[in-house]
DNA sequence: GGCATCACAATGCAACTGTATGGCAAAAGC
DNA sequence: GCTTTTGCCATACAGTTGCATTGTGATGCC
């Protein structure tokens, strides 16, 4: 066999220039060639590890996705053995939380992909079981009677905060006090 | 003058055909020539009245806007005179959740929006007005101490709400629940 | 009735889109 | 050394995009 090329790295190379590209200019913006010349690479580089369009953009959707479960098992497991519930939520969702600039791209990035897969029903599959299994996670850590429906609340506010910050109307300071105040409520006492 | 002709109207005619697009096949479809095929009139017709996409786009932003409004207002004033605090929060928020089929659509076409302000800090002021408006006018409504934050959190709970029922993670019924559970820590008693 | 003004249509144009195709160099197996 | 496979590039192509231009009726004012 010839040259060989760790098509995974090249792939995420790709991908990390459309989330470049989406993030600055918006979805609408990311074609092959302006990729391609973020990347610093030929279009034809582009063709030659994706066949079609919707292929990479299925690939760098996977990515985001992938790099936010990284950003939360990183920073649950910072919390060592057994942690308090409360904080345990808190810390989790804190890390999917857009609250620096880098993550705020990523957050666009993530809305953007929302809207493209709002009217893709196939795109939209993989993000139902996601909000699924953390909310069942989230329902199992809350005290009291109700759970089920304050996990769903507690992922909803945060969605909704994750939108605020992205759109620019909180600062991370406001968000994690709206935050916090929701978890005072939930974890009386 | 020649023909008079209502440009409003016109203008509307064609920012429903746009936000029909925008729903079934998302924001990128929208382009002038579809635009005019959904609206069943001349791709110079839609020039006519918009002198570029932006204005045309900017238009169906501030449809979308008050269109929302009015289905606050009239669910509100539905409700009469002096009502009860929980009761009037609970119905706004109904009102401007997408929970029937048709609000959907509308919703699908706010998230592509959204979306497209994120990138476009021109377009996205207009957002921040809004719901900074609101927020206060919740706090206003909220017993106790810490009322701003539980307005926010409120308001950003009803957004992942809304993100939820667009792309089918929940149903009117779920959302419903989750509001009003959480409507029950925020009025205790 | 002339005529300016407006509504609308048709066409053209350069730029861009995704994809197909062909070619070329390099590297491994024989 | 030759062949084959692979990485990568360049170009071609048909279709679409936003926008400019020009033309054509129709209308209402004077």
């Amino acid at each position: 066999m010839p040259k060989k090329v760790d098509h995974l790295q090249r792939r995420t190379l790709i991908a990390d220039a459309l989330m470049r590209v989406a993030a600055e200019r918006g979805l609408e913006a990311v074609s092959l060639r302006h990729v391609a010349a973020e990347a610093g690479v030929s279009a034809g580089m582009v063709q030659h590890y994706f066949a079609t369009k919707d292929e990479m953009m299925a690939f760098a959707m996977a990515v985001v996705r992938d790099r936010g479960e990284v950003r939360v098992t990183a920073a649950v497991t910072r919390l060592g053995a057994e942690p308090p519930p409360r904080l345990l939520i808190r810390t989790f969702i804190a890390a999917l939380l857009p609250l620096d600039e880098q993550s705020g791209d990523t957050a666009k990035v993530a809305l953007a992909f929302l809207a493209y897969a709002a009217v893709r029903p196939a795109a939209a599959a993989a993000l139902r079981d996601d909000t699924a299994q953390l909310r069942s996670f989230v329902a199992s850590l809350l005290p009291g009677p109700g759970a089920d429906e304050a996990a769903g609340g507690l992922l909803a506010l945060m969605e909704g905060l994750g939108l605020y910050l992205v759109s620019g109307q909180y600062t991370a300071e406001q968000a994690l006090a709206v935050l916090d105040a929701h978890l005072d409520r939930l974890f009386p006492g």
